[in-house]
DNA sequence: GTACTAGAATAGGGACCGTA
DNA sequence: TACGGTCCCTATTCTAGTAC
């Protein structure tokens, strides 16, 4: 193994990674930083955080940039330099730049990377504006051979219901509002409140509830003993789901809305980043937190009079017919639908089993009338279909399988060559979706079947 | 051997924001 | 002022690995 940073190493590691299959991928990656030189590892590390860390962005894609830049069909001449610092300052200066001419200053600095480097150089600066290697591993793996290296911001998530997945009875049932994940973190000695979507990503609108949310977390802390940091993990609405949006996406500090707390953690480090799952266990089980949540709302309540903060409703069911009565209920109540909850789970920074979701879904028969080619590793297959919901082009690309997506792709452009004995143009579709949008669009589209028994459309 | 899980990858509508 | 990009919400499938 060389001992200077050398692009042709990392270069076969990459190619080496995309080739093999399942954990000989983080094998290769584990070998690589155990066997190469110091230098080499630290530049990797680096690399990796370019290409994997969300927190690290250069505000361009590949998209933006000129053709001769991205096209590797054409040879480059290129001073063929190894890496050395001046890439990550000029990777640097590209994060940086802002204003007017932004975007030709960072294509300006990509193109004297061309230069300057072998090509595999450019290739890996384009990697990480888009932040897709495709070579089948993620943040998460790399965190599991160098761990700590990328920041790993993670909530828990819910499972679609499934009666075979309820561990016990009864369960706790809370309403599923339908706004944007919100998780509040609180650094309780500096006072210090920030608001995060689920991807981690700063809420800047709710800033308004800051001092709301630093008076209910100082009650939360009088009834127990929390770590430094304090977390709510809520839902916040303003309206419907698109007015919530709209809302909370503005950079305008919100003036109407409702952070519903649904949970409460608290953290021993400065870093919620750093939690582990025994640090979450020490915040009891959900049950627990669920009374703590309760008796902290009701002391606040004593003495204040929240504007934006409420404790949604928590029920319990001792079956599953009781669950869809509930359900039954909810819908008719205008709620978006139930989350399930094991009363004695504990928090999980994933998707987990303890928590599962029941939502409304319909579905519509509906006319083919476009279709469209996949990107990636669907590039020469299908991507797509156009259908039409009463006038507007809807296209659902998701619900089919790879065969499906091959059979559909040769059908349809066999059709596109005739005009007479189409097999699939016109044909219905039954597409799955959760609501007619506002626009008179429809919110997740999804296929189920081509519909071969009728030709009636739905609407 | 079968069933399940986790991770990675594909796809959608629609909002705001920065840049042209 | 229009448009493209990003980021919210989300769906699904596929593969490799693990549990039963």
């Amino acid at each position: 193994m060389s001992t200077t940073p050398n692009i042709d190493a990392i270069h076969d590691l990459l190619v080496a990674i995309g080739a093999a299959k399942g954990k000989t991928k983080l094998e290769l990656l584990e070998n690589f930083v155990k066997d190469a030189d110091e230098t080499q590892v630290d530049y990797l590390k680096r690399l990796l955080k370019f290409w994997f860390d969300d927190q690290v962005k250069f505000g361009i894609t590949s998209k933006q940039l000129p053709k001769q830049l991205t096209d590797f069909s054409v040879a480059h001449v290129t001073e063929g330099n190894d890496l050395d610092s001046d890439y990550f300052i000029a990777m640097r200066e590209i994060q940086l730049a802002t204003g007017t001419g932004a975007t030709d200053r960072r294509i300006k600095m990509l193109e004297d990377i061309r230069t300057k480097y072998e090509q595999p150089v450019l290739k890996w600066s384009l990697w990480a504006l888009d932040k897709n290697l495709k070579i089948g591993i993620q943040a998460s793996s790399v965190n599991k051979v160098i761990p700590g290296l990328l920041s790993e911001f993670g909530v828990m998530l819910a499972h679609p219901f499934n009666v075979k997945k309820v561990s016990g009875w009864p369960r706790m049932i809370e309403p599923k509002l339908d706004g944007m994940r919100t998780l509040v973190v609180v650094d309780t000695v500096d006072w210090v409140v920030d608001f995060y979507t689920r991807a981690g990503n700063p809420i800047p609108s709710l800033v308004p509830m800051t001092m709301e949310v630093i008076d209910f977390v100082r009650v939360v802390m009088d009834e127990k003993e929390m770590g430094r940091i304090v977390c709510l993990d809520a839902e916040a609405t303003s309206g419907s789901f698109n007015e919530s949006v709209s809302a909370l996406r503005s950079d305008d500090p919100i003036e109407e809305g409702t952070l519903h707390v649904f949970d409460v953690l608290g953290l021993p480090g400065t870093n919620l980043l750093e939690a582990s799952d025994a640090q979450l266990e020490e915040m009891g089980t959900q049950r627990q937190r669920r009374k703590l949540l309760e008796a902290a709302f009701k002391a606040y309540k004593e003495t204040n009079k929240p504007k934006f903060l409420e404790l949604p409703g928590s029920y319990w069911a001792a079956s599953e017919d009781e669950i869809w009565a509930m359900y039954e209920a909810a819908r008719n109540n205008g709620l978006e639908g139930l989350i399930i909850k094991d009363p004695d789970a504990f928090y999980r920074k994933k998707r987990d089993y303890a928590w599962m979701k029941i939502k409304a879904e319909e579905t519509m028969d509906l006319q083919i009338i476009g279709f469209f080619e996949g990107t990636g590793a669907m590039v020469g297959t299908l991507g797509g279909i156009v259908v039409d919901f009463k006038g507007e082009q809807v296209k659902v690309g998701s619900g089919f399988s790879l065969s499906q997506r091959g059979e559909l792709w040769e059908a349809l452009n066999a059709d596109m060559e005739k005009t007479a004995g189409r097999q699939v143009m016109g044909m219905l579709a039954e597409v799955q979706y959760q609501e007619v949008t506002p626009a008179g669009s429809l919110r997740h589209p999804v296929f189920k079947r081509l519909r071969t028994d009728k030709a009636e459309i739905s609407w």
